[in-house]
DNA sequence: AATAATTTTTAGATAAGTCTAAAAATTATT
DNA sequence: AATAATTTTTAGACTTATCTAAAAATTATT
């Protein structure tokens, strides 16, 4: 049986070592779970003893095809779960995290493979990340952060990098949501903020807000 | 803040107390719990600390209000979830509760009024139980065992007192549901089966499961 | 009313997950 | 290459929830 922090430590692996080719650091994991290195260790020890992560002292870690398993099937039930809370209980995409949080831990395969078949099988969660299939497979589409698209490319929005509530009702206030379709009018050389068209308004965004949002160029 | 396992005791000592007069003991805690009789002391010492329940060693405890309260709205969680595994997931009303005692512990008021809007607030869940509302009130409805009915009464089914799975089973092998009007035709003096005729079918039913089943005299 | 049976509590131990403080190893800087 | 800074691990302690075994209180039986 695998406990709940496990569940947790294995998840938080899994989302710092998906870029980087490193293994993932005792430091990087606490800042993760807020708590403390020495924690990290113990717990660890222990997820390499259950065959969950490959571990050498000093060495950070990396997961094991086991505990890659298990953390991608954490992250489907966590985004299947937040489409249900925006698509069926009305809740907004800044809203949702911290329930599915908690919703992701609940094991009972039928009650996933149902809500799957009940949402129709989405590919993509509020936050415009994919939903890994009953068999782990993620697809990858080609998106790109705004801040790299070029000046007069058409964009659509298909996801977001940072998912805080803050730049949430950031976009929400400035009509930005998934699928809205914008311009790269701009860029200005001295902070790096750009220009963009939405519709007929035109709108000022910072480099952090351009660095956080990804498009697709159409 | 209150713990899983907390709640757990607190809905444990909710559902031990709805009858009878007296305190619930230790040992019929235990037996609930699954756990043994040292370990509920200690808990119940807890509970009582924190306000939940009222103890005397040796006597017993009752919930406090503030505990009532909490095993209320658990208990209302655990019959929304039971609906919606129901109504939305195709789950058969022998499958929901171990996935219920899973789903009541999840913590956001707002997923719960919504999850209540959704399935457009629903008065039972599908065992025939009654889901308390969002202030704590419960509606009583006047139902009876089928074997306290008397012969030549019709009745329509409303509730299970047992919702094992194997009782659950049994009854949806013979077409027996909520909602299926039965006439109660012959009680056989030997060992109190029935003879219960469901639409043009008769069917003979032993004491122990006229005991189990709810049903409304029409 | 005394004794026996049962229930409940206490005492002490264990496992999971966390913490602080100190030691050891690694990495960066001179 | 030596020293300094940082990271990681270890050692020991604490909390929560559990257990077994023994003691204490209650309840039932003679
Ligand atoms: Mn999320
Ligand atoms: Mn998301
Ligand atoms: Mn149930
Ligand atoms: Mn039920």
């Amino acid at each position: 049986m695998i406990t709940l922090t496990e569940e947790n430590y294995i998840k938080a692996i899994y989302h710092l070592g998906k870029y980087g080719i490193n293994n993932v650091s005792t430091n990087a994991i606490a800042k993760e779970m807020e708590t403390k290195a020495s924690s990290v260790t113990d717990m660890v020890k222990k997820l390499s003893e259950k065959g969950y992560v490959d571990y050498k002292k000093y060495q950070g870690v990396t997961l094991t095809e086991k505990g890659k398993e298990i953390a991608i099937n954490i992250v489907r039930k966590h985004r299947l779960w937040e489409v249900f809370l925006v698509e069926k209980l009305n809740f907004s995409w800044d809203e949702v995290h911290e329930v599915a949080e908690q919703l992701e831990h609940i094991k009972s395969k039928k009650l996933i493979s149902q809500l799957d078949a009940f949402l129709e099988f989405p590919t993509h969660d509020p936050h415009g990340d994919p939903i890994p299939d009953k068999m782990g497979h993620i697809k990858k589409i080609d998106k790109i952060l705004l801040s790299e698209a070029k000046i007069g490319n058409d964009c659509i929005c298909v996801g977001v990098q940072d998912s805080s509530s803050d730049f949430l009702k950031y976009l929400d206030k400035n009509d930005i949501a998934l699928g809205t379709e914008l311009k790269v009018c701009h860029r200005e050389a001295f902070d790096n903020s750009i220009t963009i068209k939405i519709k007929a308004k035109e709108l000022i965004i910072s480099n952090m807000i351009a660095n956080n949002l990804f498009v697709k160029v159409s």
